[in-house]
DNA sequence: TTCAGGAATGACAGCGCTGTCAATCCATCA
DNA sequence: TGATGGATTGACAGCGCTGTCATTCCTGAA
C-alpha cells in the first residue's frame, strides 16, 4: 500500500527505470511510442514523481524561497502575488517564510529554507544578522533583496529608493505651501524602510525651510486603527495644529483621514494628509489620498524576472530601481 | 568549492557520519562532549544540513503545503499568517501555492506540492477537479480544507458555515426593519464561498418576507473600487432605492460606503450597508461597518492545530466550525 | 555487402543523509 | 573476578531518482 514509484511504472511499461524517467520528463531520446506506453503506465498507476529524490539525484530544484517580514502589512501579499504568478508560470514554486520583522526569526527562516537547497531566494528583509548575511553569501544561489534599491546588495536588489520616496513627499508638501508639518509612523525600529522614508521626508523639510511641529510614532505594526489613534493624540497634544501630516504608509494615513472625518476636520483644508504605497483603499476614498505608488506587484514581478534571467545566464543588473510615482490625490 | 556536507563535519570532529548526524539532530545517545565537538566542527565549517537528502533518507518531511485561491483578497494572507505562525513554532514550514481561483491551476499546484511529499496539506480550495480530488484522496497525509465547514471534507475541514453567515446577515437586516434589500457581489462563479453566503442571505430574506429589489454582480475580484462602482450603478439603475445593501464582503461594502459619502447619502439613514469578514478597515470607518467577523487568523491557527494534533495521533474532528460573530456596527 | 553514425535504451553508480542492528566500552553487582 | 546491562559508537544498506557512459539497433552511404 506504499506510494507508486518510478520502477513500478517502468516495469508496467516494460522499459528500464531510466527510460521511464526520461519519457516522463521531456521525452528527449525516447521513441514516441515508448513515451506513450510510459505515460499510460504512469497514468494507470497514478504515479506522482518524487521531487525529493529527483532533486537529490541531481535535477535542479524548482523551489524558490521567499521570506517576507509580514503578511498583515498589505504590501507583501501583493509583492508575493507578483512573484508567485511569474515564478509559477516558469515552472518554479514558492516556499514561504514570514519573519515578523524579527531578525532572529529571519535567521531561522533563512537557515530552514536554505536547507531545502532552493534554486534562488527572495528576501524582503527586516534586518540581517551577521549570521544571516554569511549564510546568504555562502548560499551560492541567486538572491534578490526586495523593496529597497538604495542598499549594498548581497547579490541583487529590486525596489525603490525609500529615502527618495520620503523626500518626494517632503518636497511636494512644501511645494504646495504647507510650512508646519508633522510625521506619524508605526514601528520604525522594526520597519527600517519606513524609517528611511521618514528620514528622507525630514531632510526635505529641513532643506526647504519647513518646520516639523510634531512627530509621533508607536512601536506597533501599521494599521488603520493605529493611524487613527495617533492622529487623535497628536492633534490633542500638539500646541499648534500642523498644516499637513506625513504618514509612514497608506494604512496609517487612511486612519488619519477617518479621524478627521469623525472629528469634523476638513481634509485638506484644515489638515492635509499624505501616505505611502498607493493602495486601492486610499484611492477609493471620497477624498483620494495623496501618496506614492510604490508598484508592489511590479517589484515581485521584477524580482522574478531577475532570477529567471540569471538562470538563463543573461547578464543581470545588481540593483534595479523599479521606480515610484507620486499620486496627487485630493488629501494634500 | 562545493557545499559542506555531513561527512566533512564528521571527519573534522573525528567521529562517524551517523554519530555526527545524531549529534546535530537531537543529541540522543551521544556523549555530551562528542556532541560539543560535532557542533563546533559544524559551526567552523558553516555546515548547513541538506533536508532533501534527509527527507529522502527517511526523516519525516517538515514541509506543509498550503494552497490558497488568492493573495489580493485580504482574507487569505490573514489565514496564512495564522497558519504560518503556528506551524513555524512547531518546526514546520510552508510551501505556498496560489490558484487564482482557477481549478486547473489548482490541480497543477496540488500535483507540484504533493511531489515534494509534504507532511500535510492545507487547501482553501477554489473548486476541486476530479483529478485534484483523486490526488488528495491518495495522498495519505493530513489534509485540511479551510474556510468552509459545511462541506463533505476529503479528510478534515475547518471554517465557518458560509450559508449560515449569509443567513445571519439577512435575519439581522430584516430584524432591523429593512424590507427592500439589495445584494452586490464580486465574481461568484470563482468565489464559491461568496456564492454560498449570497444564497444564505437570499434564503433568509425570502423567509422573512423581505423583497430583493435589485442584485448586481460583476465577474471581477472583489475590491473597494468594484464595490464603489457597482453601488453607483445599482443606485442609478434601480427603479426604487433599496433600504439596505448586503455586499459579498467588506472590501466591497467599504466601496459602497465611500460611494455614499461622495454622493451625500446618509448611512444608514438613506441606505444601510453590511459586509462580511470584519476587516480592520471597515471597523475604523467613522461609521463602523456592520459585518460578520469570520476569524481569519483563527481559521489558520485551528487548521494548524488540527494538523499538529493529527501528527501526535490525537483523535481529531473531521469538521471544525470555527464560528462567526455578527459585528453590529453603525452602518446597518 | 560492409561500415559509419545517429537514435534508442540500459547498467551502474551515486546524490547526502538516516534507520537498523551489531559492536564496543565501562561501571556495577553478585 | 566475571557476568550483566546500559551508554556510545559505527558499519551497512538504502531512500527514489538522474547523470554518465556503454551498448544495441537500425538506416543510409560507400
Amino acid at each position: 500500500m506504499k506510494r507508486v514509484k518510478l520502477s513500478q511504472v517502468a516495469e508496467l511499461a516494460g522499459v528500464s527505470e531510466i527510460t521511464a524517467s526520461r519519457a516522463l520528463r521531456n521525452g528527449a531520446n525516447v521513441a514516441p511510442q515508448t513515451q506513450k506506453k510510459v505515460a499510460e503506465a504512469a497514468q494507470q498507476l497514478g504515479y506522482l514523481p518524487n521531487r525529493i529524490a529527483g532533486s537529490l539525484a541531481g535535477a535542479a530544484s524548482n523551489q524558490i524561497g521567499v521570506i517576507v517580514p509580514s503578511l498583515t502589512n498589505n504590501v507583501f501579499p501583493q509583492v508575493l502575488q507578483g512573484l508567485e504568478s511569474r515564478l509559477t508560470a516558469a515552472g518554479y514554486h514558492t516556499i514561504l517564510g514570514v519573519s515578523d520583522y524579527l531578525p532572529e526569526r529571519e535567521e531561522v527562516m533563512i537557515r530552514t529554507i536554505l536547507a531545502w537547497r532552493p534554486a534562488a531566494l527572495v528576501i524582503g528583509t527586516a534586518s540581517l544578522t551577521d549570521i544571516s548575511r554569511k549564510m546568504l553569501e555562502q548560499a551560492d544561489v541567486p538572491i534578490v533583496e526586495i523593496m529597497d534599491c538604495d542598499i549594498e546588495p548581497i547579490d541583487m536588489a529590486a525596489g525603490i529608493s525609500q529615502v527618495q520616496a520620503g523626500k518626494a513627499l517632503g518636497y511636494y508638501l512644501t511645494g504646495r505651501g504647507y510650512e508646519r508639518l508633522a510625521y506619524i509612523g508605526h514601528d520604525l525600529e522594526a520597519d527600517r524602510r519606513a524609517g528611511k522614508r521618514r528620514e528622507g521626508f525630514l531632510a526635505a523639510a529641513r532643506e526647504t525651510g519647513a518646520t516639523i511641529t510634531a512627530e509621533l510614532t508607536a512601536p506597533a505594526p501599521s494599521s488603520v486603527a493605529l493611524g487613527r489613534d495617533l492622529t487623535a493624540r497628536l492633534l490633542a497634544e500638539a500646541p499648534q495644529r500642523p498644516q499637513a501630516i506625513c504618514y509612514s504608509n497608506d494604512d496609517m494615513a487612511v486612519g488619519g483621514i477617518f479621524h478627521c472625518m469623525a472629528a469634523g476636520l476638513d481634509v485638506p483644508g484644515d489638515l492635509a494628509i499624505c501616505g505611502f504605497n498607493g493602495l486601492d483603499i486610499g484611492q477609493q476614498l471620497p477624498c483620494p489620498l495623496t501618496t506614492i505608488e510604490s508598484g508592489r506587484t511590479g517589484i515581485g514581478e521584477q524580482a522574478a524576472a531577475m532570477i529567471l534571467s540569471r538562470f538563463q545566464g543573461t547578464p543581470t543588473p545588481t540593483r534595479l530601481d523599479t521606480g515610484f510615482r507620486l499620486l496627487r490625490g485630493a488629501s494634500a
